[in-house]
DNA sequence: GATGAATGAGATTTCATTCAT
DNA sequence: CATGAATGAAATCTCATTCAT
């Protein structure tokens, strides 16, 4: 007779969620999201539809979900980056391999890109990606900053840290847009653009 | 023997085409095209929802229409690059402005965003953003085979036609994840790229 | 400014009704004529759709007009048995070769059969099926009478009429029911009733 | 992990189902299938236009689940004359009756000649239709092959099953094509041509 | 006479979301 | 907790019919 929306936080209602944003993931990567509806979602996590909104109010909420959790490995890419011992531009040449690999992973890239779209006019969305992009920049730009061959500026920091961003998020479109260029293709282009970011 | 309802190829039906394509854009920049109906092109036309679909198969058919001409402006747009009577680098560093410009257009950019990432997975998409794809990077090394200070290789101008055109598509990425940078910010970090590529 | 829906009784009216009727049962053939569009049936006959509709004014009004004709077609048919000049029997076990191969063309069988169950329902359809039927019973009765071989009453002529127009008109149902049964099957099966029929 | 709302075999399920069929005759029976649209079918069944199609895919899966079940009466009919203990002749002479008053009935003879018009041109329904027709041919050969009064030559006996089958199809359209021919008249028809089939 | 552009109602189908069990 | 039956709004698409030219 009563409602409980609300599932408490236990640790099992955090694995329910995983488990149907873990779905979803998958889905949405096979189709899109806009293609995929919550009862593929059900079945994919093997859950019922009911169930699925005792968790997530809406289909928005998962997007949502599941784009926090993308940006939270992002973020970890760009930990590993610095945690490489070896000099930066090594580093970050190497790590433009695995940048590469994820762009041509059209799963993960072409969701991630479809989110952006979302996010020009959905404030939720806009905000969960500002946050994101806001904490990604200061991990860059201190990488930067440790790492600089000469006596950059703080602005000049903050740009170069733009160019990274910038790049990395435009190879999944490159990588749709120009399928010819191919995996080695790509990585040069990577490793050149960065050659020329720490020049 | 099959259908009929194939308009003669008048300039009355051509101003048709245009008036549902340009209705369709408006509709698609304020809501993108997935939250757009038919229905609502319809009204946004003037038009009857029947009458549309004389010349138009398909909401997808569309879509094609318009990318196809956004991409004519594309072309329009590098064009107007090699028209520039001065060096290749002050002319690109002025077009840079453009591209912010465009960038910062939601109603445009938005869009193309759009449609990349259904063209991962729609082939009649796919095949019209490679053929402009590749006839865009056909004017870009072109352009840049003339004017290049030093002596490139082939292979060389190729990869920096493909940072170009990166940068220029992933512009409007950082406009949406980082509303911070601002204009003025946004022209500073393309030309810099810009100076970058044609050291 | 005037409308003028009823062209004149001339020969080219009639030509062009004609041309309306001939292409439309082409195309009913083809799909059905649920499936038919005025616009195909406009194509077929190479006219435009707005013409059609001055010398129709309904796609019931066609039907009708091609049902008319069909049943002059089977009027033909009756007559031509009559016409033979051999015995009855004869001419009637060569009419059901005919019979076989019409219910064997499903372009007009299954025409006929649509046509029926619309009757069913549709009051200006079934006059024009009982009208043409009656007719149709007229010729056989008479034909019956002249060459019946022993004393039948009137009543058992018009029995024996009417299990020719039974078995004549459900051939085709079979034809749909029973493709295994072939032409061959057809024309002996056709062959024995007729027997039974005149003994 | 295509698609989910497929409900499972229980006896609610069944229930449901049985209930979209039988609102879905009634609206046939009054219109015909092509005039039925599922809302009205929905209206009728006291259900929403969603929740039909969790129970049959399409329009065209009704109606194969209507055709079924006509069939499986149909079989039935030809079981009960078996079932009949009197002799054969009787027998077939008072099932004539029973065709009679179906065919009389128009709400099922004319649906089953809309779904024989249409199985001319749908294979689904063709196939379903043939396998029901082949059935039903065996029921009734075993069943002139155990009651034959002279030596019927296999051959013979499958034509005799034939006839009858087009006599019980055929007698619909007579139904639609004569009126004046009345129940009485019916009956004597269908006797005449069992008394002269068993000859 | 002739065209075919234009309409608008209606048909099929899908899906996010709710709620009784 | 969990299910999945049920709803109803909305989207796409088709077509008979009209009418200005």
């Amino acid at each position: 007779m009563n409602k409980s929306p609300v599932p408490a936080e236990t640790a099992r209602a955090e694995r329910r969620r995983r488990q149907i944003l873990d779905a979803a993931t998958r889905c949405f990567a096979l189709r899109g999201f806009h293609a995929t509806s919550i009862a593929q979602i059900g079945a994919e996590a093997g859950m019922s539809v009911g169930h699925i909104y005792r968790y997530f109010t809406n289909k928005e909420a998962i997007i949502a979900g599941i784009v926090r959790s993308n940006l939270d490995d992002a973020q970890a890419f760009v930990n590993d980056i610095t945690a490489q011992s070896t000099d930066l531009q090594t580093a970050l040449r190497e790590s433009a391999e695995r940048g590469v690999d994820k762009a041509l992973d059209y799963r993960q890239s072409v969701l991630m890109i479809e989110v952006k779209a979302e996010a020009a006019r959905n404030p939720t969305l806009a905000a969960i990606l500002h946050a994101a992009d806001t904490e990604m920049r200061q991990h860059l730009t201190g990488l930067l900053r440790q790492a600089q061959p000469g006596g950059w500026s703080e602005d000049d920091i903050a740009m170069r840290a733009e160019i990274m961003a910038l790049t990395f998020e435009g190879l999944p479109l490159r990588a749709i847009a120009n399928p010819t260029l191919g995996r080695a293709g790509m990585v040069r282009l990577m490793q050149m653009i960065i050659r020329q970011l720490l020049a």
